[in-house]
DNA sequence: CGCTATCCTTACGTTTACGTAAGGTAGAGC
DNA sequence: GCTCTACCTTACGTAAACGTAAGGATAGCG
């Protein structure tokens, strides 16, 4: 589906283009193991991505963005969902179902982990924003007594 | 209300320890500007706070956790707020109804300002719960499947 | 095969948000 | 008045998250 280009593998000065973020930072993040490290380049040679490597780093930075966690938290926090990317691989093969249920209760383990600390921090801005509009109504209250 | 203690002054590390954070972070934000340099202190003497600045510093620790901005956008949200202190006290000063009106318009505008960056937030959290929703829905669907 | 743009690695630089240590002072209690 | 603790200022240190510059290799194109 989407686009006719089946797959063209990407450069990283595309795919920082595309997030919005610069080659160093990607590289930066490869460095420090929140981005598997493109696996089996050699030496030198150019680093390629592929269309699910440019979501993983869109995810990453969309979190980092979103929960106040460190490169180093957020690296813990990814950490199973990275052997997840891999668990993906191990899915097709894995012929018993008692396998591919692990692998399920794994991911959603994760899920739900993430899930968590989403609805944290969204109830603790909702609160927030409750008494914001405390705040507002409150002077607008203030401001419809000097109309009186 | 509240406390028997009708507003003792508290010392930095008082305030510190009640907010949960360090003198040194206190003395930090009112270097930056984030803190009102406790108006009029002698150079030397004892910084002194009222509930109200535990108040403020407490608000400003938790936009700090909540919205992903540095301290010096911080610093600049809340300018209006710094003003807006002050103006509380020409407040009960302010004789025409010209002078109140201006003053709860400014606060409006401002809360309005903070309103809108919490809710989008908010609204991008609330996106990405959604999304994790979503997953973890797919992988209880597939864990169904299993059971057939 | 050569050219050029983009990438590679290495490594030092920078900003933010504090931590920490040194040497001296204020102020509450006795 | 003295003491002891918490505070003061000054200043250097530091971890995280990249920025940036240097010198060289790669890969797509003609």
């Amino acid at each position: 589906m989407s686009t006719v280009e089946t797959e063209r593998p990407l450069r990283i000065g595309e795919v920082a283009e595309l997030i919005g973020t610069t080659t160093r930072t990607i590289r930066y993040y490869e460095e420090i193991g929140l981005l598997p490290g493109a696996m089996d380049r050699e030496q030198g040679k150019h680093r390629c991505y592929t269309q699910a490597d440019v979501e993983r780093v869109r995810e990453i930075v969309r979190l980092r963005d979103l929960l106040g966690l460190s490169l180093d938290q957020l690296s813990r926090l990814l950490e199973a969902e990275t052997a997840r990317a891999e668990l993906r691989r191990e899915w097709k093969l894995a012929e018993s179902g008692a396998e591919r249920r692990r692998i399920l209760d794994e991911a959603s383990a994760h899920i739900a982990t993430q899930l968590e600390l989403v609805r944290g921090r969204c109830h603790e801005l909702e609160q927030l924003e409750s008494e914001l509009v405390a705040k507002q109504e409150l002077v607008s209250q203030r401001l419809a007594e000097l109309d009186r």
